[in-house]
DNA sequence: TGTGACATGTAAGCAGTTACATGATTTG
DNA sequence: CAAATCATGTAACTGCTTACATGTCACA
C-alpha cells in the first residue's frame, strides 16, 4: 500500500516513466525506502488498472518509447483517503536480532564477528547519510522551504537510527567480550 | 531463512509443539520478533521435509495430540552453516517515512496528527520493554549467564530503537509546527 | 568491443497476513 | 454458560526478491 502511495504522490508531483520512479526510489533510497523496477512496474500496472493513473505512450528517436504515467482525480482521492488512516507500527523481524538470541547455539565467538561485520556496514551507511546531509543540507533546518524540510526529516530519521544502532552495537561487543 | 532457524534453535534447546513455539514467539515478539502461528507450523512442515526435525506424535488425554519435533543432524549443521554466513542490514519500509516525505500532498497538519498517534504507540511499547526490563534483567548484565545475557540485548535494542524514535519525532513536530 | 544508460517487462518463489475451520478441556 | 487454553491445520492473498529476457544508443 505505501509503495503504491509513495509512487501515486511521485507522479502527482511530476508525471514519470516506471524508469524515472525507479531512479527516484534508489536516489532516496538510502534513507527511507527501496524498491526495484520489477516492484514498480507491476504497482504502476496496478494503479493504472483501477484507474488512479493513466498514461500515455511516447515514442522517442533513439531511445525505446516510454510510458508516461499521471495521477487521475481518483488517484488523488485514494492518496488523501491512505493519508488519513492511522499506520500500525512496523514490526522489525531482524535477521541479526535472532543470531543474537540464538548466539549460544552459534557460538559466542562467531557472534562477535557478526556484530562486527555489521557493524561495518552500519558504519558505511552512516558515513553515506552523513555526507548527503553536508552536501544537500547545510543550512538550518528552520529555514528550508517545507518540501525539504520533509525529506530532510527522512534523512535525520536515518541518521538516529544508525546512531542509536551502532551504539547498542558497541555496548553489546563490549558485554560479550567480557 | 531467520524464521526457520529461529524454530531449529528453539526446538534445539527444548524438543516443542508448534503450540508452544508459537507461545514462545508470543513471549518475546515485543522486542525482536514476531510470528503467527500459521507461519510456525508451515515452517516446521518444511523443516521436516528437509530432515532439518523430526517429530514424534504423542496422544495425550484429555488434550488434542500434539507433535513434538526435535532437531536433527543435519538441522544441527544448516543452523551453523546459516550462522556462519554474514547477513545484510534490513531494509525499513516504514510507512510512516512515506508519510512524512509525500506531507505536502496530505497536508502538514494532518501529518502532524500522524505522527502524534505514532508518538502514542511508541511510548507505549517504550513502556512495555521498560516494564519488561524492570521485572526481569533488574541485575548488572556483566553479572547474567550468557543466555540471558543474549535475550538481554535484544530487549536493549528495541529500547534503544524506541528512544531513538521518540527522539526524532519530537524534534520532528517541533520543526514542523515551526 | 564492451559497459552503462535508457526502457520495459515475465516468471518463480519466499515471507508474511487474514480469514476460515475443528474440537476437547479448563476456568470463571 | 461463556471464554480461555491447548492443539492443529487449509486457503487465499499481498508484498517483495531473484532470475530471466529484450533491444537501442552513447561513450571510451
Amino acid at each position: 500500500m505505501s509503495l503504491r502511495m509513495l509512487i501515486l504522490a511521485i507522479v502527482e508531483a511530476k508525471p514519470s516513466t516506471g524508469y524515472a520512479i525507479t531512479k527516484e526510489f534508489d536516489a532516496v533510497a538510502g534513507f527511507f525506502w527501496r524498491a526495484s523496477h520489477q516492484q514498480v512496474y507491476r504497482e504502476l500496472a496496478a494503479l493504472a488498472d483501477e484507474g488512479l493513473v493513466r498514461f500515455k505512450d511516447v515514442a522517442q528517436e533513439g531511445r525505446p518509447d516510454k510510458k508516461v504515467h499521471a495521477i487521475t482525480v481518483a488517484g488523488r482521492r485514494a492518496f488523501a483517503e491512505w493519508y488519513a488512516q492511522p499506520q500500525d507500527i512496523p514490526r522489525l523481524n531482524d535477521p541479526l536480532m535472532v543470531k543474537v538470541f540464538t548466539g549460544e547455539l552459534g557460538g559466542v565467538d562467531n557472534l562477535i564477528e557478526q556484530l562486527s561485520a555489521a557493524r561495518a556496514q552500519h558504519l558505511d551507511k552512516l558515513a553515506m547519510l552523513e555526507a548527503i546531509q553536508r552536501e544537500h543540507y547545510p543550512e538550518a533546518p528552520a529555514d528550508m522551504p517545507r518540501w525539504k524540510q520533509l525529506v530532510y526529516l527522512t534523512l535525520c530519521w536515518g541518521l538516529a537510527r544508525e546512531r542509536a544502532w551502532l551504539q547498542w552495537a558497541e555496548q553489546s561487543e563490549a558485554l560479550l567480550r567480557g
